[in-house]
DNA sequence: TAATATTTTTAGCTTTGTCTAAAAAATAAA
DNA sequence: TTTATTTTTTAGACAAAGCTAAAAATATTA
């Protein structure tokens, strides 16, 4: 398999759970920063493969071997991230376009004893779960803090939202995976909530609390 | 920079060592196991690139910026090795292909924490020296086995030959990095050399002593 | 030195993954 | 239910990196 398939398929894994009805095109045209045509193109080549059913305008699924091969990708991309972080000191907002090549390296050897070397991790430094050498994923019954009522104090165990501005703003208000939050207010107009973390008062939007998943 | 530009500068760097009057077309070729017409296609863009000096049929060097970037590719190769072996748990036999991946891995802060992770080591697996981030490299007094006179005993620090089966031969034997070896006797008719290692006797080909280096 | 052999380069073609522009299908709106 | 809009596909082209076959340059040998 090439790096470009394998992107694509882990595109595609990603999208399916949004939309169970068959990924769209465009859609994995926007995720790769890439033209439909070129979409089109691939889903041709990954269905004479077997590795997605896709029919003509009808959007595309994984078939079962397309979605074991996507949770590979997963898997590695997440167990190198936990590497950069926990071996190499790199911070969350810094590994994830390294892990993004470090995960097309074909070796189950290298895969497996990085796993074991980490003690086989469970979740990866943003609070994703990490499958398992037979694509067995962890789960977690995790909420979005937007979700909690006022007066629970829950403990921050991961983002949704994984870009750099979104977790150097994290970092900013220091908040990382495990800090406990306490519901202080919510704002009915605009969301808005008001929290107490490390003993301090923070106001935040309902973006912010619509992508920290908390339990 | 391509991976493929990368290999390409890598084998120049190996060959310009043995070849200094410039690095013929078909050596590179049976390198890179690919056609002499493709490597002087690849030439031509190196040249573009400043990465080297280039004239039709006269052969190839590498410019002061090839060099480096050469001396970077293989810093990312036996650091990686390093790695595998010692983090791992890899034979010295079983890096060379994973290895060959991961050095295409492009990132400064990578390769530099993994360094510093490592402890900065100066050698490979196979006992080859290592760049520094400078590119400057640990020079270390070597010798073929198959130039030690009779009587001395001397420690095995290298190979020149990595190849798998090489290795394995040498792994047959107990023979590894820290190895002590005497020299008992040399047949002047065909080469073949007479060593005791581990307090046990062994005959070894001319072949075999010509590729273990000692100190 | 002339003839032969080897090495290297050129010319033109292939594959992979991309693109643009135009056509076709599906969806939304009037 | 037509018309308009959006989405998707097709057709044809391009760059990278490789190939084959033939031509050109260099090296070897008689």
């Amino acid at each position: 398999m090439t790096t470009s398939e394998e992107n694509y398929l882990k595109v595609i894994y990603h999208l399916s759970n949004l939309s169970p009805k068959g990924v769209n095109t465009n859609a994995i045209a926007g995720m790769l920063d890439t033209k439909a045509s070129s979409v089109t193109d691939m889903l041709k080549k990954l269905s004479d493969k077997e590795l997605v059913n896709y029919q003509k305008y009808q959007g595309v699924f994984l078939t079962e071997k397309g979605k074991l091969s996507a949770k590979m990708i997963v898997r590695n991309h997440r167990l190198w991230e936990v590497f950069l972080v926990e071996k190499l000191g790199f911070a969350w907002d810094e590994v994830h376009e390294v892990a993004e090549e470090l995960e097309h390296i074909r070796s189950e050897k290298l895969i497996n004893q990085l796993d074991k070397f980490l003690n086989f991790p469970s979740f990866d430094p943003h609070g994703d779960p990490i499958p398992n050498a037979k694509g067995e994923m962890p789960t977690i019954a995790k909420q979005l803090l937007s979700e909690i009522e006022i007066g629970s104090t829950i403990t921050c165990v991961g983002v949704k939202d994984t870009s750099v501005d979104f977790l150097q703003y994290l970092n900013k208000q220091q908040i990382s995976l495990g800090t406990n939050i306490t519901v202080l207010e919510k704002e009915a107009f605009d969301g808005t909530i008001k929290i107490e973390i490390n003993h301090a008062v923070l106001v935040i939007s309902d973006k912010i609390a619509n992508n920290l998943f908390v339990k």
